[in-house]
DNA sequence: CCACTTTGATACTATCTAGTATCAAAACGG
DNA sequence: CCGTTTTGATACTAGATAGTATCAAAGTGG
């Protein structure tokens, strides 16, 4: 029994207060980083939220990974490419994606989810699937049925994902003109080996 | 002062068997898990010997970084591909990358690296220059001079790495028949975009 | 308006652990 | 060998902080 209920309004407030707050310091600083204390400071309201509400730092730090996660989802879905063709149609998905993943605060994100994997084990996997994986599935959608569909998603996935998200993620975002290039050339690239338009 | 001239043959030693067990506790639990009491358990000696070689843990950390930077440096420099074909030698460079890469201990070091990042700013770009930008210069070497060959070397280096490693680090390392299918269909990818053999 | 429940403030406990101080034991060097 | 330096064991200090206990204040509902 944790002893509680139902929330009044107050309460409900105080909830989202906490995990909002919870959300800004642990992606500011990581989760060792930030003391309870702080985030009460922060809220409003005292510890005895914290813990009767979330069971403690680690419940805490869970519902801000779950708000968060569904905060990136993949922008990617509400996109809809009809009649675009091979190239184009992969360079829009790759730059609508590009935008949302150098967002500064899913850098923080991203920084956050890998530096807190150690404690949470599952949380990189949780992670892998809600993120990336969507983004390849949607794109490997786009370039039609088969397995080389899912090989090709996957490779022009990595080729303008990985490396601007590591440099932004050490502080030295690309200047977009040279992001966009890269995708052009990828995009380029993979649409040569399905040129069945 | 640190107060310390030189070290006997027993403080050479001490300081040997600490880097090593510190490395070993380090990759297993990552830095904030492992306590000096525990490393010194662990090396022989006393805690004095972290405090006096080392500084404390900080300085001993940093200290089992640069020597694992060393032990993982790049496997690729000593490859000699002399008049391998375009697609063979990518082959050749792609399998040597991984099979060191996914090493369950160098697994273990990019998990430490990427979950130490917050407390030691400057450790992943530390690690970046030192580890994948070489492989990618190494790639790129290969592929001849040119813009091209460094765009082409990075794609090739990230369609390859990238996911694997990913995979490896949540422990679901995916079997090797998949890895050397994957590194084929991108050499012959970025093959076919170069066939100036 | 009055029981009853939820929320808040605060002080406290318990624990953990980096780093230090102290003195004893071993190694070294002339 | 003997004085000096390095190494070792141990106990201790100091600071941080997650979690709890307690009681006061504010809402809530009949």
């Amino acid at each position: 029994m944790t002893g509680q209920r139902s929330l009044t309004s107050r309460g409900r407030a105080r909830q989202q207060a906490l995990v909002a707050a919870a959300a800004d310091l642990f992606l500011a600083k990581g989760f060792a980083a930030v003391t309870v204390d702080e985030i009460v400071a922060a809220a409003g309201g005292s510890k005895t939220n914290v813990y009767r509400q979330f069971g403690g730092k680690e419940g805490l730090f869970i519902e801000v990974v779950e708000v968060l996660s569904a905060e990136f989802l993949s922008p990617l879905v509400q996109l809809d490419l009809g009649r675009t063709g091979r190239a184009a149609g992969l360079e829009i998905l790759g730059r609508t994606l590009l935008r949302q993943l150098l967002e500064p605060r899913h850098i923080a994100f991203q920084r956050m989810i890998l530096a807190s994997s150690d404690l949470f084990p599952g949380l990189m996997a949780r992670w892998l699937e809600t993120g990336p994986r969507q983004s390849q599935a949607i794109i490997s959608r786009f370039l039609g049925p088969g397995a080389e569909s899912g090989r090709l998603a996957l490779f022009f996935h990595d080729m303008i994902v990985t490396d601007p998200v590591l440099r932004a993620m050490m502080g030295e975002t690309p200047p977009w003109d040279e992001i966009e290039a890269q995708i052009d050339a990828a995009a380029a690239m993979v649409a040569r080996l399905l040129p069945q338009d």
